[in-house]
DNA sequence: TATTTATGATAGTAATACTATTATTTAAAA
DNA sequence: TTTTAAATAATAGTATTACTATCATAAATA
């Protein structure tokens, strides 16, 4: 038996279930290979139409617009990134521990995951850092709030945020600390890549750096 | 006599260098209202030429394209920025007096500069929480660069970083906790108003709020 | 005065972001 | 099995965006 994890979607982000047809499969998984190759600004439902062999009006009845789509597969992100945490460190019991895996999960690259057939996590990571906060630097974030499109992001946060007050209960800032680490975990990693000079890491052992300064800035902040 | 201060703008970005003529500042002066607004997505030249009383082709005739157009604007802050922090932290002896006056600085509103007449610190301010990643986060961040459009941020993050070192000469991340203030500044803000589950600020003393997070995560991490 | 330069007015194109219509296929219900 | 409903394909069309091109005129400069 084969398991497979499901990531409960909010249903304001699509007309029709994307998981519940091939149509909606090949939809997310060819957005995820083209925003990734090109960009979110490049992206238009016309070349995702041409890639998967359907036409403009075909996409159109999945998803409003490229942007409730962005933020569907970033959500399905999240989601995912949530139950990895969850997954990983079930079994740990010291939350210093636990809270450098969770550094871990957020600032590495991830290995394609098995239980998920249909979706590309490698792929999804690198969307991420490069598109994430674009989910929610826009004019319109009131109210795709109020329909409750942040929750998985707020739901990854929360629980890293319980994390980081198991190491120090009495740590003052754990939801800004958690917003922190995972904006600043890609921020540095797409710096390091693109804009090397606005960080301190060179060439080799890269990811390792980033991980190095990450728990560094993290575990001198919360053991004060 | 009035002293102005000059900003040296980097050729590439514009076509016609909008500071030397009305039209130029006029453009220049209704894009920060219009993204402001609006939001760098919804903003058109189109509706900016209407907004002046010019037409479409006069401001392409300024700017190659929106995006360059942004780039500007962000530009200019961040040589302000540069500016401001050397002008008020000159007299500053104490390195971790000067961080703190950096930090402040960077995290709270500005009031409006009356050395600069034609240009609205507070709503640049604004702009560069909502906007200012998007400078560098599009597939072309690699062609930008090497223009060096992103030269001013570089600047601003590498006088930032020199403080650092000499607040504690053997600081390993210096850069990278540069860029991490600066952006995480811009983050925290944001979320505090939009979206305040991310954060652990409280609607009183907002700004106080995150300027203690802010000090408290850089000086744990630097001091150690 | 001649000439360059900036602007205004207008037109036009290709691409984007959609909406609508109809025919056809596929799947579910009767 | 037939009927019906639902999903898709094919096509067309609209408004807006992101430009480029042309030409006339006004202002500045030589």
């Amino acid at each position: 038996m084969k398991l497979e994890v499901q990531i409960k979607m909010n249903p304001s982000l699509y007309l029709r279930d994307p998981e519940q047809s091939e149509l909606g499969k090949n939809i997310i998984n060819y957005s995820i290979q083209l925003i990734q190759k090109n960009g979110f600004e490049a992206f238009t439902f016309k070349k995702l139409a041409e890639a998967i062999g359907t036409t403009e009006a075909g996409v159109y009845r999945y998803f409003e617009n490229k942007h409730k789509l962005l933020v569907y597969i970033l959500s399905w992100y999240w989601g995912w990134l949530q139950f990895q945490i969850h997954y990983q460190t079930n079994n740990i019991t010291d939350p210093i521990v636990k809270l450098t895996m969770v550094i871990k999960i957020l600032a590495t690259n991830v290995e394609d995951d098995i239980m998920t057939s249909h979706v590309d996590e490698s792929l999804l990571h690198q969307i991420l850092i490069v598109e994430g906060t674009k989910a929610f630097l826009t004019n319109h974030v009131d109210k795709d709030n109020k329909q409750k499109l942040f929750k998985p992001y707020k739901d990854l946060c929360n629980m890293v945020s319980d994390i980081i007050l198991e190491c120090n209960p009495t740590y003052k800032y754990p939801h800004s600390l958690s917003s922190t680490i995972i904006e600043i975990a890609h921020l540095q990693i797409f710096f390091m890549y693109n804009l090397p000079s606005l960080t301190d890491f060179n060439k080799t052992d890269k990811e390792d750096q980033i991980l190095a300064y990450l728990n560094h800035l993290v575990f001198s902040s919360i053991n004060k």
